[in-house]
DNA sequence: CGTACTTGGCTAACGTTGTTAGCTAACAGT
DNA sequence: ACTGTTAGCTAACAACGTTAGCCAAGTACG
């Protein structure tokens, strides 16, 4: 309901620079993202980063509007999308948080574990990200409760908490269910 | 039921170290628990450490076995803690589970966040801290629901990532409900 | 009783990290 | 034609985890 916020706009180099990082984050994992490492992957060197970014955490920022605005994106059509795709709304967006955040793992968890770097983020981004969950639930307990749940199912599965036996997926559905 | 688990035996000077390191990360936060500032507090130089911890994930290891050994603690008396306290055993243990994971937050988070070391740590140690949430839940698939639920409210709370105005204890209130 | 070994401390140093200072070439504006 | 601004560079700093190598004190034992 709320409308679409506009992405930060970023000079060529800048968004080139992000799209680096992306990639480096993803294949190589978040420690592999180093000032260094991201420079040399953009074709400078690291200080010269700094002419676009004031800090690292600044990039980091920005793979984390990415990241929630892509999220945003695919919760935010699951729960709309019609009864075409199998079960109510808030089946189809916990099959979609799922699926998002297990496809980067990295981005997720940069965008979601430790604090938010608010104020280098577009104003309305976090609420809008997190919409869908009032969408489906339909007040705002239930949708904290049910964002509790797929937060925590999805950390505990990047970090292989669970039991090593212990199947996940009846604990997805049951929960689907029970939040109906 | 399990039979709670042995804490690794360390030397004296090694249970110092890792109290200090405990001290010194919920004191000063995660960020300031550095080899050379932890060894200062305890007296030596930095090198000094690797006498007794051959790394700093040692280190970590050894207050991740600490938090690990106190939640299981608390858990396990919540759940078995007779209908004295309030509630049914699920709504104690999630009480409980919230207030020691707010208690020491620096300590949580290094216990349940990130891959944990499982090498360092002793056996059995992580199942027996899980354990009160099959004791509570019933089946495995509800506990592992729980557990998640728990989890994700404590780390979003931690994080601070629900909206400002929302309180949260009415959402661990329903979830009590719905998981009793 | 002396000797060998272990324990636990030290200093110096290495490589890596984020970041700053200061220089410079190219380009834009008046 | 001068003057900024932009965007790159090298050199360097402090802090980090960690290793190497030295040494004093205690302990085991023949």
């Amino acid at each position: 309901m709320t409308p679409t916020p506009a992405l930060v706009q970023r000079s060529t180099r800048a968004a080139e620079i992000v799209a680096v990082a992306r990639r480096i984050l993803e294949e190589e994992g978040a420690d592999a993202l180093t000032m260094r490492r991201l420079a040399s992957a953009v074709g400078m060197q690291a200080p010269s980063l700094y002419k676009h970014f004031g800090t690292k955490r600044a990039v980091e920022a920005a793979l984390v509007e990415h990241g929630l605005f892509e999220l945003g994106t695919v919760l935010h059509t699951a729960v709309a999308g019609g009864a075409r795709r199998g079960g109510g709304p808030v089946r189809r967006l916990l099959t979609a948080y799922r699926t998002v955040a297990l496809a980067n793992p990295a981005l997720y968890r940069l965008a979601t574990a430790g604090p938010l770097p608010r104020e280098d983020l577009p104003a309305g981004l976090e609420d809008w990200a997190g919409e869908p969950f009032f969408l489906a639930a339909g007040d705002p307990w239930r949708a904290q409760a049910l964002f509790a749940f797929a937060h925590g199912m999805v950390v505990l599965e990047l970090d292989d908490r669970f039991l090593p036996e212990s199947d996940v997926r009846p604990t997805w559905e049951a929960a689907a269910r029970a939040f109906s």
